[in-house]
DNA sequence: TGATAAGCGAGACGGTACGTCCGGTCTTGGG
DNA sequence: CCCAAGACCGGACGTACCGTCTCGCTTATCA
């Protein structure tokens, strides 16, 4: 009795294929992967995915939808929790994190983002799930441990989770100094100084 | 001994016209601020300039060093410094660089950034005199304010700087949250904390 | 004997639906008149006539095959036999056909026959209702003033036919003089010169 | 002092390819004659031939205006003229003429027309040389035998022309009988029994 | 009277071709 | 020797239709 308004659509006419989709969206990952997001047109995806080109914009508005499509397929968004006490989980989540980043993948991915309508859904779905989730995961660690009265939050933690985060981009799309462990490091000691209850 | 190294080659021919080259900037900001950088092509710099392509070509390789150009030309990468403290000034410096980004130029200059080869020399010029401008000139506001006793700095500086502006770009990029002057008074004030010499 | 080649097959299942059928020819003349052959799709009569795509496809093999379908259906192929004598009855008919074929419809059927594989069985179907249900009936007129002993006619009737209404199709598909009364006038003119039996 | 006014634009810039233009004209005349007027699209011409598709469209608005040029180019628009006397000069030519037409490319040449726009400057370039001439050449031989007084001619000739060579696109087109030398004869025939002088 | 078979609309499918935009190059005549 | 103009070839765009194929629904005949 509780689930039946769920959506039963029922509409009429051919489904779409789920092979279609799963063969686009592969074609899609392989190239972003070989060739970079500069060689993802819908062209060349459809020329290797033996789908038709109209049966790809059916579902997708344009290359870039298709890319971020792409990208948040293969990706669980699941992180490396590598520990009990907040530095070392922290620690081994921005480890991940830039590990994950620090390839030709992070920069195609800040490409795709900078490329893409912001107001598209499919855009808002795209930030959620790759970009925000690892601060979202990040919010939660520092909650867990303001509950357990090991550190104090300032009032805005958002502007601290963007002190966390938004280094990672910043070094991702300017360039100007690696993304490697040891910057994940000092990210979060100098975090912790902050937070520091005493 | 003097003039050695003064470029006069005296070259042959016909010099390269000035006036085309402001034409081609002029044309190319106008194109960037009225459609966006996604409009902004060497087909349509030329036709609203007058400026043939290849006399186009010869200075920029592609649109996206066309972008850099025009996004420097008009440029002075100077910023208010509002007081004789670090807090006053870091603050007004932070408020007028959101200030500034918190705009349509400031997601097109995210654009060209994220579509730029990372590797031209051209995009190099383009961070240090666009990006990078207003980080270097936090650091000098922090060396001085360390000279003076007033904070202890970190022994990384680069990561607590990109603690600083990074977030300014992680927000202008992802979207998620608002450009504002308090967010730019939120960062200084824990980026003060963790500076606090005591 | 008799009704046993009637098509009594008393097929189970629905049987096809006239409505459907005449919904699609009106759509398909409807488009003919006002949008011309060129606009004639299987797609826009689908979306015109409230009809499906593949129950079109049931009766006809392509766009062709419906114009001439939907050309046939309004054409009664009868013309005014307004005298007694050939010439009259002939002048009259010839000027009948010209009217009809000096207008859209013409260029529409001209185009329709151009555009149809010559083997097909509706395309024969089409020739000898449309195309050459005049030059049968003239066949007539001029048969019948021989037997009455008014005329002489030349061992090869075909090309004498052809001599009367192959014009009509020329103007018509070339365009280089006007498909009028007097056109039509001096072609009996000239064919009633060929067959005077004196 | 004459020819001065003559088109010497002197334009700007790099001349249309002669090579590019040979090119496309063949790869449409092989298709045309290969595959048929249904099959030379523009897309097929431009692979075939090497060349692009705005290079192609630079010259030709669509592929019916393709076929003409490629129809056109390969034609002398030459007659045997086999004799000294009306007869056999006519029936020679109505005999070459029905031999070039009563092939694959007649067929082709008819659909063609059919598609082409007709009021377009190209139809009518066409038209005149493909699809008149011959009619141009018939009205010379009937104005030479007249001249010489050995024939009639009617007050309006152009219907008489249009007597003999409408039939040979009626056939043509409709397909009701065969185009053959017989056929020709005839015609020629019945045409000489409407000019005898007599 | 109810099963079953065929036709129905809707609509997605893989395709082909369209006509256009733009990329980056090359070739002119003119300054 | 550079400039403007402009055509070149090529790649990709996004759209229109093609003719085919599932779908779930409807309508008829036959068991």
């Amino acid at each position: 009795m509780s689930q039946e308004h769920m959506s039963l659509p029922k509409r009429r006419g051919r489904p779409p294929s789920q092979m279609a989709r799963a063969r686009v969206l592969k074609a899609a990952h392989d190239i972003l992967t070989e060739d970079g997001f500069g060689r993802l047109t819908v062209e060349a995806v459809a020329a290797k995915s033996g789908v038709g080109k109209p049966t790809i914009y059916r579902q997708w508005a344009n290359a870039s939808e298709l890319a971020m499509a792409a990208l948040m397929s293969g990706d669980t968004g699941a992180f490396d929790e590598g520990g009990t006490n907040l530095r070392s989980a922290l620690t081994a989540q921005m480890r991940s994190l830039i590990q994950a980043f620090a390839t030709t993948r992070g920069r195609q991915i800040a490409m795709t983002l900078a490329a893409a309508d912001p107001d598209s859904e499919f855009t808002k779905a795209f930030r959620n799930q790759v970009i925000l989730s690892s601060r979202e995961a990040g919010r939660a660690l520092l909650l867990e441990a303001a509950a357990r009265g090991e550190i104090m939050l300032p009032q805005d933690v958002d502007v601290l989770l963007d002190m966390i985060y938004g280094p990672v981009f910043y070094r991702l799309l300017v360039g100007h100094r690696p993304l490697d462990a040891s910057f994940a490091d000092n990210i979060v000691a100098i975090a912790l100084e902050v937070v520091a209850s005493s």
